[in-house]
DNA sequence: TATGAAAATTAGGTTAATCTAATAAAATAT
DNA sequence: ATATTTTATTAGATTAACCTAATTTTCATA
């Protein structure tokens, strides 16, 4: 019924302003402009729309404050673009730079069921003792230089010698 | 210089009209309409956009094809589009429908660095012997309920035995 | 406190992607 | 071969997100 319409735009925004909130205090039009690439006036325009949704508290030339439900909106995108960032740059170990602005691509589409998932398996990986930190440096390794058995079986005999003090870890 | 701009929206009618391509011989206005989800006159408009830009040969009423450039953007798109699906589905072991649907929109945020870093991940969990499908049910099982130290111990313990004639596999 | 600079807003326009209603062309069946 | 149905196109409108140029408001400071 009264379902909201909120562009993937909208979120965007919404997602800025979070963090402008969080860094200084004062959020401000220029400032939401540049951290968008966008224009002053743009920002003007989408602040009347986020007003008229019920997203922001703005009155014009006054400060500007989220409402819950903006905050809720902007914090559910932020969680995406915090797992598909973490996933790029901790597990795939690819550019921070560019892991964020795809992050920023790619987060709209992210069911919440996928966010939780993801981001159980970034967990998963980095604590399970069969994967971890080691594990991620040979799959660098192996993007660097393909499929090698010889490494592999000199790695999978590494492992193997860990394995009871590992197992003895878990036990704790 | 010449750099012709192709919007997102251009990318998904060039990835459907390839898969119709695929799966029927001939291309009509009604199916990549029922297949985007919009109405003819839509696809109408965007068939002459394409055909402006030299992505697709479409005289009106007439066959429609792919020219090289539509044919090699088109298959770019499919290729992450595989990527995320079968990330969703084959290791985070999420619904194929909804995997699907989400590989749609996050598709075109994704950089050709990233889609070959995934697509090597996706190969290295599986063929890792440290990894594999044990592994990724033991991660399934960690989603439904949580750490468990002992289960974890349990399944190091099945792993290790494992582990000598996994080394001799890989040999060979 | 008056004034010049900075910030924000308004006015008006553009583009991409969509729609509905009306028309035209092509394919099918009588 | 003609009439009917299906498919496609044109015409014209709408919406979201952007822009530039002009104006107004606010703020800092001389």
């Amino acid at each position: 019924m009264s379902e909201i319409q909120i562009t993937s735009t909208m979120e965007d925004y919404l997602e800025t302003i979070l963090q402008l909130n969080r860094e200084k205090g004062a959020i401000r039009v220029k400032n939401i402009a540049k951290k968008m690439g966008v224009k002053m006036p743009t920002v003007t325009n989408m602040l009347k729309t986020l007003n008229e949704k019920g997203l922001i508290d703005y009155e014009k030339h006054e400060y500007l404050e989220l409402t819950r439900t903006g905050q809720k909106v902007g914090k559910e995108i932020e969680r995406r673009h915090n797992a598909i960032r973490s996933f790029l740059t901790e597990i795939l170990k690819l550019d921070p730079v560019m892991a964020d602005e795809e992050a920023c691509k790619m987060e709209h589409g992210m069911s919440s069921e996928t966010l939780v998932r993801l981001t159980k398996f970034i967990e998963f990986v980095q604590s399970c003792p069969r994967t971890g930190a080691s594990w991620l440096n040979y799959f660098e390794d192996y993007c660097a230089n393909g499929i090698k058995p010889e490494k592999c079986e000199e790695h999978m005999k590494n492992f193997k010698m860990n394995c009871d003090s590992c197992i003895t870890d878990i036990k704790q």
